[in-house]
DNA sequence: TCCTTGTAGATGCATATGCATGTATATAAT
DNA sequence: ATTATATACATGCATATGCATCTACAAGGA
């Protein structure tokens, strides 16, 4: 084979499985989330990160910190979140630049419909093919990569 | 806590650092691409399975399956590559629906020179955090996911 | 042959994303 | 104060994606 050649490595299979792995996973919650008529993964994460933060509320920065979305990622899906009337966004009084995010009622409301469904399908796709042991194991290895 | 409140559980543990580990990985290696001007990393996928089909081609939907993207997703990609040169789709002479692919000199020449960049960006990201034992034993638990 | 159903692939429309830049405010240096 | 630079967040524009549907051809009856 020529050196521009692909042969497979171990470090290939890896990625390409762990890419496989999480696009099967993903794809199994964000169905099962429509299929009960609810927001998609991303707003699960957005809403619980701020319903977390308490009364102070969070800093949009910070949740960016939290959720390693791009700016403006975070920015637009702020904006849908808020336009459907789970996420409040209220001027920061220490810093004229910011905005500090509450959760609303029906925020919460959304959120807590979201998890059994969440959870559920995370059981199925991610706890029903692994033991206990294993689970620790494979999260172990996954944490070299962050 | 609540019924309806998260608690952290292994398998959540688990899809998290999966998701990040994919997203991590990923962005280095699209991110190298970049730098060096070459085309992002799914033109690579299918650019090698064309090439691998050799002179018989490949039909779309076999890519398809292989490349286990969305029937609109792969046309829209395949009118890309197609647009840039790097692939050629001629009608299908047994079935008159269907286009066989077909790798051009450029679409060699481009994936040869993606595929340095490409390992070496996976060595970094994959490879240089895992001994070998441990990348079989990653590759071997993320197969459960398929 | 005609009709029905299935499959390969493309595409219009709405929505999401990346990139670059814009606006507003903060912080620091002069 | 003035000017420069950095930070928080939004947004215009191009491109990509999801969904539904469309066209064209295939295959199997009646």
């Amino acid at each position: 084979m020529h050196r521009s050649d692909q042969e497979t490595s171990h470090s290939q299979t890896v990625w390409t499985r762990l890419v496989r792995a999480a696009t099967a996973v993903q794809a199994r919650i964000e169905t099962a989330l429509k299929a009960e008529g609810l927001p998609p993964l991303g707003w699960y994460d957005a809403l619980w990160e701020v319903e977390r933060a308490g009364p102070e509320g969070l800093r949009q920065f910070e949740l960016q910190q939290r959720l390693l979305l791009p700016q403006y990622g975070l920015s637009r899906l702020l904006a849908r979140i808020a336009e459907a009337g789970l996420i409040a966004r209220a001027p920061c009084p220490v810093d004229g630049r910011g905005h500090i995010l509450m959760i609303t009622a029906e925020g919460r409301r959304v959120r807590a419909a979201m998890w059994p469904v969440y959870a559920a399908a995370m059981a199925e796709a991610v706890g029903a093919k692994l033991t206990e042991a294993e689970a620790e194991l494979l999260a172990g290895l996954l944490a070299r990569f962050v």
